[in-house]
DNA sequence: TTCATGGCAATTGTCGACAATTAAGGAATG
DNA sequence: CATTCCTTAATTGTCGACAATTGCCATGAA
């Protein structure tokens, strides 16, 4: 259902560090633990009930993964995404799904193709049901993106996109709580995405999700000039 | 001298974890540990000299590197890098590295673009020295790369590359033993690149990364297609 | 000979305790 | 009153020992 993460299996829960792990990226995208908060092993050791041995594999990994930073000697905190960094991020996008797609174009089967075009019919009705609705469509967003880079059969690309940076976009979506920006016109642009792939035009395909990814980062960068200005109109009141 | 991971300013050796972390990632990239063999935290802790706490951090970042491939209860492995994922990391290079030359081109201060012109002289240099000599070649071949991604000034594009991506490639180049694979055509190549950053010419800059990269892994695609033909020659034999 | 089964050695996972470093707060001094 | 230094508490880094799991090897039966 809430899926994201399709087909999983269940990975990896066999040890100790891994749930601790997986426990706390949830929580960190989730918003449970605040971003820029300090977070302390004897604290943590104390609420998953672990030794601070496995736990600080698991904050390893998290670092591995951007979702903390440490600093020797002194602690972690949870990342804040700055503006910057968030731009950042949608080049990195932009570069790595735009070459997805393309792969994509080239190697999805039928099969997955027609899962595409099932996120896809979901995605109408969901509008459908509730046009605009925040949550649902924006996690439907990544479902889309994600089906995608699966269909690159590129293994360097769906480890690199689907376990590391879409954690970041979520993490992004709570922190700055950015709800259903211009999902209609999205709308429109997956489906010309699938298109592009289902006709094989890698060329095109490439091209359109580059656009679609600069659209969405312009948007961002738009509403996030919006903010600004609206906040320095309020601070010479 | 031998940079190729330039003013690091010795970031993290405050940690036995962290010292460990960078032996091991030089042994393996350097070929000591060889590909694909199995690597026990006894064994390590002793040679290292460190007991296995602190070795178990490092292996767990060594793994998120993908520099090594750990199984719950098992082991691990140093990596060992199969043709297809090989291929893999050029599409994934293609990407990001173009996407940096395109940011290095609108990006690029004019120190850091003389600092890109000496790279390419030095490379000259050498070249008129011993023509078609392998391995300072090769690590000259990164130094630029290097440079251009710095140039990108996107710390996300920076960490993904420098940090993970060209480990990996160092990796390979010791594990195919992959000497002076077309050096004159990549000079060339070299040169065209820096005058589109010059010239501020991003759309440029991209196109002719995206070809330099793309160029070097049919290279690489067409030595392995000849290897494996030899190959099956032989065994007829 | 082949396959299944059981025990055994080795390795990995986990824990609690100790050492080292840091940041903070207070006392002393200019 | 500000500043510096020292003391102290808390957190992180490291270690050795114990528990759990795995793979191997020998033993035995079909």
């Amino acid at each position: 259902m809430n899926s994201v993460a399709p087909e999983q299996t269940a990975p990896e829960v066999r040890t100790l560090a891994e749930r601790v792990f997986h426990q706390l990226q949830d929580a960190i995208v989730r918003g449970e633990l605040a971003p820029g908060s300090k977070i302390t092993e004897p604290g943590l050791s104390k609420t998953y009930g672990i030794s601070r041995g496995p736990l600080r594999e698991a904050m390893r990994r998290l670092e591995a993964h951007r979702l903390i930073e440490r600093v020797p000697h002194v602690g972690a905190r949870v990342v804040k995404l700055s503006m910057k960094e968030l731009l950042e991020l949608f080049d990195v996008r932009e570069a790595l799904e735009s070459m997805a797609a393309r792969l994509a174009a080239q190697n999805m089967t039928r099969e997955e193709i027609a899962g595409l075009r099932e996120v896809l019919a979901l995605h109408e009705r969901q509008a459908d049901l509730k046009s605009g609705e925040a949550y649902y469509q924006r996690e439907g967003d990544l479902d889309f993106h994600y089906r995608i880079v699966q269909g690159s059969h590129n293994r360097m690309l769906m480890t690199m996109l689907c376990d590391d940076l879409y954690y970041l976009v979520r993490l992004y979506r709570t922190q700055f709580s950015a709800s259903g920006t211009r999902p209609q016109r999205a709308f429109v642009e997956h489906h010309r995405i699938v298109d592009a792939i289902e006709a094989g035009d890698a060329e095109l395909a490439e091209l359109l999700m580059r656009r679609h990814v600069s659209a969405s980062r312009a948007n961002v960068a738009d509403r996030y000039a919006a903010i600004l200005k609206q906040q320095q109109a309020e601070e010479t009141v």
